[in-house]
DNA sequence: ACTTTTGCAAGTCAATCGTATTGCTATACC
DNA sequence: GGTATAGCAATACGATTGACTTGCAAAAGT
């Protein structure tokens, strides 16, 4: 046998390849050559490393996820002292941002998995279990929040984490089509999260 | 000539056509063979009302948005009486979100779009139109009640505006990967709205 | 040293794509 | 009633796609 290679690292090289690839063109405008070109190597390469194109594509979701929480575990862990429950929702909300070309890329290529998840059961029944997951992580903090009296406790954690990761995923629409700048995008956050934190009755 | 046909009827059968292709496998997936099928014309003809693929989609754009428009207002029109600015808000939201199989579809078509608009100056620029006008629309709305005292003085019209209609787009895609029910969709719209009117220290 | 197996390159394949071309038919117009 | 033309059908074209096949070089295992 020739030199054994690290099989996963080629893949997430692939994969990102795939991803620059496909934040500009969507992931249909993606063809197998591209990638290859993009990744530095032949099509027969890539072709070695992933049986078709949909393990790639699939291969590559779970990827950008993984990346996706360790950059917003690197950013929190990455704050001073002990952070409260607002400052933890306040950073992770702001990476989920297309702020800046990483994550833009990586908001992109998420648009385009999104479509292709409507119409095919198994990427949609991951991608539920990864809004479950954030959904689950922010109504966590959100009852710390409460309990530490941080918001009233006539909100219901569940319903507020909803509103946040739904407000922010259709603001990170509009910073996307250059409507809004990042960062008017991350004030509107602040803004919404100012009433939640505080609520009616306390400040 | 041959009979003369109303070539603008002709040309939003198409586009309907399409939707309901994109819907299910997305823009890049509707090959012009298959509008074509589903409209039940030869590729022939198609192509002799669309010179191109991008002319066919330029079309559609303009006539789902033209559609949406109606259903809102053909929706507000429905309403006893002199609709409050808060009513006519809840139904636009309402509206806005993918409750049935024609408002599924022209959300899907409408991502499909976003997807393209990214990398394409044209489309976002028409995007941004719409998004600026809608944007509008609420504010004025949001001015009105202001005005009659339904929301506090503090908020500001503009923001508030931003904030809804990112909301509901995020429940839009929330409630689109099947994770929220329509009708949970609309009662976390509802939630908010409450807090909107009726803002703190007034009731 | 010889075998085996991994890593990779190159070429091929049928299918499908958007577009262009050609030609027929029916009708509106002079 | 001749003719120009709109409406449409059919086919072909070159390009591109994802997938498959073949072949070979290199290193690990024995």
């Amino acid at each position: 046998m020739p030199k054994r290679v690290d099989h996963e690292e080629r893949r997430r090289q692939i994969a990102e390849a795939l991803w620059r690839i496909a934040a500009a063109r969507g992931l249909d405008g993606a063809s197998l050559r591209d990638v290859a070109a993009e990744a530095g190597i032949s099509l027969g390469q890539l072709q070695h490393y992933f049986t078709s194109k949909d393990d790639m594509i699939v291969f590559a979701l779970g990827h950008i996820e993984h990346l996706a929480q360790q950059r917003i575990r690197a950013r929190i862990e990455a704050l001073p002292g002990a952070p409260t429950p607002r400052v933890v929702l306040r950073e992770t909300l702001a990476e989920m941002l297309p702020l800046d070309e990483a994550s833009r890329t990586g908001y992109l290529v998420q648009v385009s998995y999104f479509v292709r998840a409507v119409n095919d059961e198994r990427l949609r029944t991951h991608a539920q279990e990864g809004i479950a997951a954030l959904r689950a992580f922010f109504a966590d903090q959100l009852k710390a929040a409460v309990a530490q009296g941080e918001v009233a406790a006539e909100r219901d954690p569940d319903r507020e984490a909803a509103l946040l990761i739904a407000l922010t995923d259709g603001l990170s629409a509009a910073v996307l089509m250059e409507y809004d700048s990042a960062q008017g995008a991350l004030a509107l956050i602040d803004l919404h999260l100012a009433r939640l934190f505080s609520g009616p009755g306390s400040a």
